[in-house]
DNA sequence: ATAATCTACAACTAAATGGTTGTAGATTCT
DNA sequence: AGAATCTACAACCATTTAGTTGTAGATTAT
């Protein structure tokens, strides 16, 4: 697994802006489109319209077409590669952690 | 647990840069002084500390004084804080499946 | 003592970001 | 048919970001 490329940078910058976070975490409860998203916030439709295209191009959500509406629908599987990615720079952790316990073993 | 906040936008912004995520990494398997992180990378050593400092703001990292050296130190919790946030997020998804899943229930 | 190394920080630049307004095409409502 | 709504996208602006070079203070090595 790599923790590099742009495909992460997208996914991680995504979710650093609180504006993002609410939209997500209203698109993970339930459906709304992007004007009801767009009226929960204090910009222009515009700016939230911006927002979820970051979020789409992180690959967290997608959208579905309705008529004249655009739907905002999650993708559960993105926020499972950033824990993945999260759960990887651990475990470097815990090994080096391992690894200075099992040199402690061998001095005994 | 709040999913805003400014120590969230710097948690995740700090990962969303591919050499930062190399510095965690590096700092994650051992200690290097700020300098030898550096070497590593094709950019100035002032670039390098400004990227390193942005850890430090985000939490993800500390400094260690060495003699004339500053030692990257990586915090763990942070990382776990991150995850933390995430498994929010999949919690909201989650539980909106049950409520979907009890409806159905319901009809029988 | 002097030279080399490590760090901190300021000043600058180009590009990206997050917001705005405005225009125009689809779709729905009356 | 005509009005209202939803979306897409361009153009613009202010701020932030990620890089640079340069200067200066502390510490270590010769």
């Amino acid at each position: 697994m790599e923790l590099d490329g742009e495909e992460v940078d997208r996914l991680f910058h995504a979710l650093a802006d609180r504006t993002r976070r609410d939209i997500l975490a209203q698109a993970m409860t339930g459906d709304h489109s992007v004007s009801a998203l767009a009226r929960r916030y204090p910009f222009s439709f515009a700016a939230v319209q911006k927002h979820v295209a970051v979020l789409e191009k992180a690959g967290l959500v997608t959208k579905q077409k309705h008529g004249r509406e655009q739907r905002v629908v999650t993708n559960i599987q993105a926020i499972e590669r950033a824990r993945t990615l999260l759960d990887h720079f651990e475990r470097l952790w815990v090994e080096r952690l391992e690894r200075f316990e099992a040199v402690l073993e061998e001095e005994d």
